[in-house]
DNA sequence: ACTAGCCT
């Protein structure tokens, strides 16, 4: 039931589910763009906004109630807007599990989209010239040197075998050999293959490890940033006979249906991603929907070989995927998961500083900016990334007077401090999510280096707005990056987004050691809690329904 | 009282 009209209890209520933007919603009952009901609502952008978390569909009822409620408007006048904007098509209603829901159109429309594109793949036949699967797979295994496991040889038959394919599993369960395995035997027959991924960290990292090109999904549908529209669509598809997409998880309802509606007819597509890491930001759950439709052949791979199957980061990762708490208590020397109680922020906050400035250094020969990496739920809070940068500057990096700094933004930057790069830049070659260090400030010239891996880029000072402290960074940046050494509070400070994918996607970063601070409760909580399944979403609804 | 990503 609706709560007080607490709009952030209503928000986790719905979960996030609005059914308008906020400029039509305001527009609609008649109030000014600007007007200052907009702003105490500041509610407008979590429940109003329609496409802030992932749904598109509340009960009608509901919405009633939370509009009346919100905006401190008379029943009359919200019937009258809920009225105006159904006849309008700016609302559609339909049902699920005979409840009445409304739909934004615009996400509808895309659903079906994407519905009855994968459905056309599903009943289309192969899109590549025969392939001896046998013989195919020996050369592979000659040309790379690395021996094909029988899952992976397994799911290298249903991939070349499916117009469209989906391949998932966790981080190191050799995702990247099999991409590269197809990739490798379909270029040898001459499939012209496109590759791309949502953000500019992945596909960087797709272009690194197969060899060929790879655009963000952005670039590659030829996006124009004035408009937000892609030129590339189905009356200008995509040159190609295989479009390749890694990190499928992060891809939202409506980056999916452009993306589709640039497949041409006669290409394959594989999807790759882990299911179980966060979900898109935006609306929908797309890559869970389509896994859970059976409308498109599906690979899961679960062999681990990166780490050994003795890991207990692993163990817990897979027990936490299922829903159960890993074992806390603690245990032998020797093991790469530890979780320490604390109960109060305060408490949290110094465990966590002396653990990555001390006991994790002395203990495990890891360097305490390069190899450890604090990762938060949140950025607000006394628990929250931009506090612990603050605290972690300051135990790990101190202001030594006299030397070079820059203040930019409230924040100081000097040699030596960790910093990630929070946007694409082309020219210099890094991307949203490179993580380096300072390695030089040059006042004179206004410029500083930040060496990242083995390369060192040059900022002018100017330039500062594309870089942030990383002593501390959010677990959703952190996706697509895995680290020697994770330190991660939780607290139930961080109720918002104590859900289990959050921590599979945290724990799941680390390589060598993990170490968890906090409070029991909201970890049980968060491992317990997969709402994130439950997205309302009409895309299963559609791949389901049986004519096309 | 929340979490992203994309482009010139």
């Amino acid at each position: 039931m609706l709560q007080g009209g607490n709009p952030y209890t209503l928000a986790k209520e719905i979960h996030g589910i609005g059914f308008a933007t906020a400029d039509q919603i305001a527009q609609s009952v008649g109030i000014p763009k600007d007007s200052q009901n907009r702003a105490r609502a500041g509610i407008d952008h979590v429940l109003l906004g329609a496409t802030s978390e992932g749904h598109c569909a509340l009960p009608l009822e509901k919405l009633k109630a939370a509009a009346v409620k919100l905006l401190e408007l008379p029943v009359e006048t919200i019937e009258r807007a809920v009225s105006q904007m159904l006849t309008g098509g700016l609302l559609l209603l339909e049902e699920i599990d005979r409840e009445p829901l409304i739909f934004l159109p615009h996400l509808r429309k895309a659903e079906d989209g994407i519905a009855r594109k994968i459905k056309r793949l599903a009943t289309a036949g192969v899109a590549y010239p025969k392939i001896d699967i046998e013989r195919a797979v020996t050369w592979c295994e000659k040309k790379t040197r690395k021996t094909l496991a029988p899952s992976q040889r397994e799911a290298l038959k249903t991939a070349l075998t499916s117009r469209a394919v989906i391949i998932t599993g966790g981080p190191g369960v050799g995702k990247t050999t099999l991409v590269n395995s197809i990739l490798l035997i379909l270029r040898a027959k001459k499939v012209k293959c496109l590759l791309c991924a949502p953000t500019g960290r992945a596909a960087k990292r797709l272009t690194e490890t197969t060899g060929m090109t790879a655009k963000t999904i952005h670039r590659l549908l030829e996006v124009d940033p004035a408009t937000g529209r892609f030129s590339r669509n189905e009356d200008k598809p995509l040159d190609c006979d295989l479009l390749v997409v890694d990190e499928t998880s992060m891809v939202d309802v409506l980056l999916m249906y452009a993306l589709l509606r640039a497949l041409p007819a006669t290409s394959g597509l594989i999807m790759v991603g882990d299911v179980d890491q966060l979900p898109s930001v935006g609306p929908g759950n797309a890559l869970r929907d389509l896994i859970d439709s059976g409308v498109v052949p599906v690979v899961r791979l679960t062999e681990v070989f990166r780490q050994a199957a003795s890991s207990k980061i692993i163990t817990s990762a897979h027990l936490i995927r299922q829903g159960k708490m890993p074992e806390l208590r603690r245990a032998e020397s020797g093991t790469d998961f530890y979780f320490i109680e604390r109960d109060t922020p305060e408490e949290i906050a110094a465990t966590l500083v002396r653990l990555v400035q001390d006991r994790i250094p002395k203990g495990h020969r890891l360097d305490p900016i390069r190899d450890i990496q604090v990762l938060c739920p949140m950025n607000r809070g006394s628990i929250g990334v931009r506090e612990l940068n603050t605290v972690l500057q300051g135990a790990l990096n101190p202001v030594r007077p006299g030397e070079p700094a820059v203040e930019r933004f409230g924040w100081r930057f000097q040699v030596r401090d960790k910093v990630i790069q929070t946007e694409n830049d082309y020219k210099k070659e890094v991307f949203n999510g490179d993580i380096g260090a300072i390695e030089k400030i040059d006042p004179v010239e206004q410029e500083l280096s930040i060496r990242f891996d083995d390369r060192l880029v040059t900022y002018d000072f100017g330039e500062l707005d594309e870089v942030s402290l990383a002593y501390a960074v959010t677990i959703h940046k952190s996706q697509g990056s895995e680290f020697p050494a994770v330190v991660m509070p939780v607290a139930m400070q961080h109720y918002m987004l104590l859900q289990r994918n959050l921590i599979y996607t945290g724990i799941t970063r680390a390589k060598q050691l993990l170490v968890v601070v906090g409070q029991k409760k909201a970890l049980g909580l968060a491992v317990r809690n997969d709402q994130s399944r439950k997205r309302y979403s009409g895309l299963l609804g559609s791949l389901k329904e049986s004519c096309l």
